[in-house]
DNA sequence: CGCGTCGTGGTTTTT
DNA sequence: CCACGACGCG
């Protein structure tokens, strides 16, 4: 493809930005306005007409999914394979990098990447190591403290207590922690992050190779950046001009797992010579819906600014429906697919998207009962399921007798008579001989201080293991799968389980040989062919799967409604999409509602969900919601309020509900309001003479079974029993 | 050691 | 309401 060809396609704002000098330049990119496109013809631009070779760029992606895809579209526009070029995410160049400069970042050269769940299973043995009581300082809670300090750049010794106990006791758990992975050679995603800054940042020649051999770094999304990311970025860029961030202040909802939407003023700050382009266009939504979502983010303060546009036309407007329940709402979401499909349209152009997942449940139902064929994203990742970790698991104390994690997971699955006695056992003698628990348990076998039966028990799991290595040494990673599966006792485990489950579980394994079959190491290329060549390919594959969850499976071709949260449908559109939920309490969740800074990212999230929207958008909400076991008669949203009445066209619920006549909706948000059987509404201020003033911003139940919630200046958010709290009006 | 019962708590998710 | 983890019994 030659360069006005490339050059074509775009509008004036896109071609500015593609065809920018080499400079620092900042692309802000509205939802739907060719993101995607820019990046890569950005890079088809510098090889072809700044000469520029591949093996110079460096781009950036927040997910693997969009590396990949990123270097497919790059790859056809070039006509020829980008090899050299770095494409993927933080973290797999992080590990790219790490696989090739082990001895500068002073890891063990085989060093293994532990995901979420072995590192919360690490922090539990360190919090048992440390006789820290789990209840009160849960292992959950001190792997997203140690986490989030590692996502700021921040060592233990970075870090003061100031007598804080908290900040103290999770101290202690990072140093332990961290000794705990160091004696492993363990490596956490944040880390992956952190060891590469600092190993670049402490060597002054490595540095200078890089940044000498990067002359364009591209990063995309570049709103969910966290402070780590950010510093990777800086340092690896120097003093030159030659960073292109392309991204979208309105679209991040990140925040809470700590990306930095500050990112994009730094870089302006840090980048004075950058040059911002606007991409205002968009070329997916109505303008009705366009309007909608603008008007809607319009209450965000701290905007960068910038308005999107269409030449699509008015389009249909925003249709709202208020559910009697959160049934009525999914049978009204069916009914329209249905409706839909009836015009000879196929269900994958719906999707129906919604704040969190206990919400897909109802709808699935619905969509079941109607026979609707659908696909619901997210939940459990394939190399995150149960089966699927055992397996490697046996695949990597094979390949690394001295795991740990790997041990503790098989060494009783399928079940063999070790139980936890015996294997705490191990893991003391282990800690005690600081030596692998394999080992310890090889040991253990040869002396005294276990029963026989564990004995036998122990030494028959370690003659599995050596049994298997030697019976597959020859064989090719499929097989070697198949064979861990088969012999190592999991395939029969899952088998007599039985039923649907161990029926899905089986076909997992299944698909684990299958991708085993089709995994080539050169599709994840390395930075050179050195680092291949100490790598086993069992190693690889190991180090792919805990990098790559793999997306949810099911069958993408297959046409079937789209369901997800809305934060997993960023980056996608649909020509219908339907925002069910859309109460107060829901979205915004209450959780955000109670600090300040979240309710704009709320916000920002329900901008996403009604910029995915291109040709017709359903807002749904219920007045009485089943959650938790419990009924709760939630408020219309804010948002919804937030967007121009006559964008909206408000529907009656079906007449088969049978609810007062006089209630329209309209009503409905002010009947609701007020709490049922009482003199008291939400919203209002009240007197506890306990607890103070406060206001009330839920309640439950009617007249003397209501309860309400009310949160006090003083002492925070509380359930009051009206009939006893005696509360008076303020 | 394995299985059953009770109790608790419950956004969003990638790597 | 339901999923998961902690306990106690056979």
């Amino acid at each position: 493809m030659d360069v006005t060809e490339i050059l074509e396609a775009l509008n004036r704002e896109q071609r500015s930005a593609v065809t920018a000098p080499k400079g620092s330049a900042l692309v802000l990119a509205g939802a739907g306005s060719g993101k995607t496109r820019v990046l890569t013809q950005r890079v088809a631009w510098l090889v072809q007409t700044e000469g520029l070779s591949p093996f110079g760029i460096l781009a950036v992606t927040f997910t693997n999914k969009a590396a990949a895809e990123m270097r497919a579209r790059i790859e056809e526009h070039l006509s020829m394979p980008l090899r050299g070029m770095w494409v993927g995410t933080f973290h797999s160049l992080a590990h790219r990098f790490l696989r090739a400069h082990w001895m500068d970042a002073k890891l063990a050269q085989n060093f293994q990447i532990i995901d979420a769940d072995d590192q919360l299973r690490l922090v539990k043995r360190v919090l048992n190591n440390l006789a820290i009581d789990d209840k009160k300082w849960p292992a959950k809670q001190a792997v997203w403290w140690i986490n989030a300090q590692k996502d700021e750049g921040l060592r233990p010794n970075h870090i003061q207590d100031e007598g804080d106990l908290f900040v103290q006791t999770h101290l202690g758990i990072y140093r332990a922690y961290e000794e705990a992975c160091e004696r492993g050679g363990m490596v956490d995603f944040a880390e992956l992050l952190l060891r590469t800054h600092e190993t670049l940042l402490n060597n002054q020649s490595l540095l200078a190779h890089y940044q000498d051999r990067f002359k364009a770094i591209l990063v995309d999304e570049f709103q969910d950046t966290n402070a780590i990311q950010y510093a990777w970025l800086r340092v690896l860029t120097g003093n030159d001009n030659k960073l292109m961030v392309v991204g979208d202040d309105d679209q991040s909802i990140y925040g809470w797992r700590g990306a930095k939407i500050e990112n994009i003023q730094r870089f302006q700050h840090d980048y004075p010579q950058s040059v911002t382009y606007r991409l205002e266009q968009n070329y997916r939504s109505t303008g009705t819906i366009l309007g909608a979502a603008n008007a809607l983010i319009e209450h965000n303060d701290d905007r960068l600014g910038k308005a999107l546009w269409t030449e699509l036309g008015e389009g249909e407007p925003v249709t709202l429906y208020a559910a009697y329940n959160e049934i009525d709402e999914a049978r009204y979401i069916v009914d329209r697919v249905k409706q839909y499909a009836d015009e000879g349209r196929a269900f994958r152009e719906c999707a129906i998207l919604y704040r969190s997942n206990a919400q897909s449940r109802v709808l699935e139902e619905a969509l079941l009962r109607s026979q609707l064929p659908y696909r619901i994203y997210g939940g459990q990742r394939f190399f995150e399921r149960a089966e699927i970790r055992s397996a490697l698991a046996y695949l990597k104390i094979l390949s690394q007798r001295h795991s740990d994690a790997a041990f503790e997971r098989v060494v009783n699955l399928p079940p063999r008579g070790i139980g936890d006695k015996s294997v705490q056992i191990i893991r003391e003698t282990a800690r005690a001989d600081n030596v692998s628990m394999w080992q310890a348990a090889h040991h253990l076998v040869a002396s005294a201080g276990l029963t026989v039966r564990a004995k036998t028990a122990i030494s028959g799991f370690i003659d599995l293991i050596d049994t298997l290595d030697a019976a597959t040494e020859d064989m090719d990673l499929a097989h070697l799968v198949r064979e861990v599966v088969e012999s190592s006792g999991l395939k029969q485990f899952y088998e007599k389980e039985g039923g649907e489950k161990g029926q899905a579980r089986l076909e997992n394994l299944e698909e684990l040989v299958t991708a085993a079959q089709t995994f080539d190491p050169d599709d994840v290329p390395l930075f050179d062919e050195t680092v291949q060549a100490d790598m086993t390919l069992l190693d690889e594959f190991l180090s792919h799967a805990s990098l790559e969850a793999g997306e949810g499976q099911g069958d993408i071709n297959q046409d079937s409604v789209q369901m997800m949260t809305m934060h997993s449908a960023k980056g996608l559109e649909f020509p219908v999409v339907f925002l069910a939920g859309l109460e107060e309490g829901l979205f915004p969740h209450q959780m955000s509602v109670e600090e300040p800074g979240r309710m704009a990212e709320e916000r920002r999230l329900c901008y996403v969900g009604v910029t995915r929207a291109m040709q017709k958008l359903f807002l749904t909400y219920a007045e009485t919601r089943r959650l938790n076991g419990t009924d709760r008669y939630n408020r219309v949203s804010r948002f919804v309020q937030e967007i121009p009445p006559e964008l909206i066209q408000e529907v009656r619920p079906q007449t088969q509900i049978v609810r007062p006549a006089y209630q329209t909706s309209h009503q409905v948000s002010r009947v609701a309001k007020e709490v049922s059987g009482t003199q008291f509404e939400l919203g209002q201020k009240v007197m506890h003479n306990k607890f103070g003033e406060g206001w009330i911003t839920n309640y439950e139940g009617h007249g003397q079974q209501a309860r309400v919630q009310v949160k006090f200046d003083d002492v925070g958010t509380k359930w009051l029993m009206l009939a006893f709290a005696k509360l008076e009006a303020v």
